[in-house]
DNA sequence: TTGCACACGATTGGATCCAAAATCCAGACT
DNA sequence: AGTCTGGATTTTGGATCCAATCGTGTGCAA
């Protein structure tokens, strides 16, 4: 039965190489600015330069990678001006997303909600923040199929995550609280399936989260090529 | 000078191509469904596969084609309610390209506008009149410079055109006096550079339309394939 | 010493060839 | 007669090789 060992993985390369790229560029190891060249991933990975090139297609619908014509792809930096219309953007549509994923969320995912915003209050390292985070918002989203718009809301939060990260990590866990509170509020309103409510403290906790950010202009120029 | 005749289209045979498909899709010639052969494409523009499949990795990322693992390319078929919401989408984001457009706006880009409405209102054609709608829109955009917004105003501009155009088709121009009004209505507001009255008149424009569309689900279901 | 030009290396874009998977059609069996 | 299975064809995925272009460093001259 393990005469095919490799077969078992038989998921695209290309979809394999976008994968590890996305992991590196979320999880910080790539930043913004940083150049992706085709045939040192293609190397470290064991593929050729082909599939690499898709790959970075693939993440640049995401809104992970940006491309320029024989200059090659790299990590988008977005400016601050740039980083808060994107918080607009999320102020309006992610709530369209929450109230049409309300009445298809089973018993199940709220359970779940709950499990994740638990770990988030016993949590207190700033990575391990930002993935719960990113998972308890995405979660509420997930009774939206919506093809359209779960890829614009997904593009939103990766194209803005290393400045999250970088938000996250100098505002400290001072006010962190009020994280809480917003998320509590959220899911009670969930729970009741109130679309009012979980537009309202949806899109004002994402409000917030922009004038805090705004507050810290220096998340954007520090760059250390 | 001449002595290089081919080298003044030095553009990528990637953005050729994805040009070409993207006009054939707008345009209606390529219907939702469709499925776009790598080779064929590759074979009337003169180009082997691969600048092809890199030209749809580019019009997936503008969302006028999907791709399927070993399934191949095709142009995406929305559902109603996914083009409903698409369409709330648009009433949410498009003011707020609007809004961030309206102060870099130059009295030449509103003499532009002037011009393009004054020939939707003679007009009477109905490709002509997806055309010069589109281009009046996106017109009012063009002092909004943000990527991450106008690539996604774009995305659902391309994404709708065909449900737009067959839904254009079978009112026919019986209500377009209202479309008139508003796109009035709108020009005033902008070349006021009030931010209030832009968004409202916008977002009212989407919402008629949208709710108009809603009353012709037989937009969605009859295709020949 | 500074500025420009040329050439070389590095890197991306494209073409051809090969492998693997999916679709389609025919034939046989229930 | 309908359905399932098998192979043949079509179509996509990937690798290697070649061409074109960009960046850079060095050398020469003002």
């Amino acid at each position: 039965m393990s005469s095919l060992p490799e077969t078992a993985a038989v998921e695209a390369a290309s979809a394999r190489i976008a994968a590890h790229l996305r992991e590196q560029i979320l999880s910080g190891q790539l930043r913004p600015g940083d150049r992706i060249r085709q045939e040192e991933v293609g190397e470290r990975l064991g593929a050729s330069r082909l599939p690499v090139r898709e790959a970075l297609r693939i993440l640049e619908a995401e809104g992970l990678t940006e491309h320029e014509a024989r200059k090659g792809a790299r990590v988008p930096r977005l400016s601050q001006h740039e980083v808060e219309v994107t918080y607009q953007m999320r102020e309006r549509l992610e709530p369209l997303a929450l109230v049409e994923s309300l009445d298809q969320l089973t018993a199940a995912d709220l359970h779940h909600l709950e499990e994740v915003q638990r770990r988030i209050e016993a949590n207190d390292d700033v990575d391990r923040f930002l993935e719960l985070d990113r998972e308890f918002h995405l979660l509420t989203y997930t009774g939206c199929t919506l093809d359209p718009l779960m890829s614009m809301v997904t593009r939103m939060w990766n194209s803005t995550q290393h400045y999250r990260r970088a938000f996250v990590q100098l505002s400290g866990p001072g006010r962190r609280w009020v994280v809480n509170a917003e998320h509590r509020l959220i899911l009670d309103a969930v729970e009741r399936r109130d679309p009012v409510d979980s537009e309202r403290y949806l899109a004002g906790h994402i409000r917030r989260t922009r004038i805090e950010l705004g507050k810290h202009p220096e998340v954007f120029d520090g760059w250390t090529p």
